[in-house]
DNA sequence: CCGTAAAATTGTAATCATTACAATTTTATT
DNA sequence: AATAAAATTGTAATGATTACAATTTTACGG
């Protein structure tokens, strides 16, 4: 269940965060598209539509929806980054055959461990990777 | 828990990997210095003592070892790479504050999903951020 | 509706980690 | 010691991300 584009640029207005053109466009997008996009499947794909917007516009997008708590960094695969519209908590896996980024429910808030006990846990995540039920067949 | 020098080279052995002198010096040292370092720590350290180690043997060795199982990649943050021995399962814990890297000891392969049911899961990473003991004082 | 200041956006250049690759060195084996 | 295979090196290339100054857009008071 992805949050509504709605939803999200209100909470954009609640954090004083000016919702300007261009960055409506990438908002729009990563709730249309909520494929765990890299930057260069965004931009190639918002380019074709705004031939005006510029890759540094999308960094700083993401860069300000990460501030405030709407998207969330995946680093499932440690040579390309990621972007998600945030939710309610859940793990990401990746097919590493297809490519596919799936996402799975998982209760991380659960989680803990002796060893982290007198820590303040802020952030949670939880990568998998393997083959997918389609790849597999 | 971490695997002694012993027990990794002959790993290597089993499997057929030569344990070349700088091979072996890097082994040895994440043997040594377990704090999930980058490649431009080990490359600071060693090459004090080894003036003509080159960073891409750093690389080559890395990928090697973890091709072989030995190392594993973590991703805790989008913009450094670090390295881990390989032992029982554990996740990583990032201190937003000091920057240290924690081990926690969790038994990742209890966890799963119902989406992922019908997929091969090979490898799983949980990563956690947020302020460690010390420096929450 | 217009003018103005602040914020956003752009494009280019810089940075930094990682990789490619050809030349050189080291290693194992005979 | 000779040889071939493997490892290592150093330089250059790549590719993602960031810095920054110039330009454009936006919000808002008059």
């Amino acid at each position: 269940m992805k949050h509504s584009y709605e939803f999200l640029s209100n909470e954009l207005k609640k954090k004083n965060i000016r919702l300007s053109n261009r960055r409506a466009k990438v908002l729009e997008y990563l709730c249309r598209i909520p494929n765990h996009p890299t930057v260069d499947q965004i931009y190639g794909d918002l380019h074709q539509v705004i031939p005006t917007l510029s890759k540094t516009t999308i960094y700083n997008t993401l860069h300000i929806l990460i501030q405030a708590g709407l998207v969330r960094v995946i680093n499932v695969e440690d040579n390309e980054t990621r972007y998600d519209i945030i939710t309610a908590p859940h793990g990401h896996f990746k097919c590493v055959n297809c490519g596919t980024i799936f996402d799975f429910s998982i209760d991380l808030a659960l989680l803990t461990a002796e060893e982290l006990n007198g820590f303040k846990i802020i952030d949670r995540d939880m990568y998998f990777k393997g083959v997918c039920s389609k790849c597999l067949l």
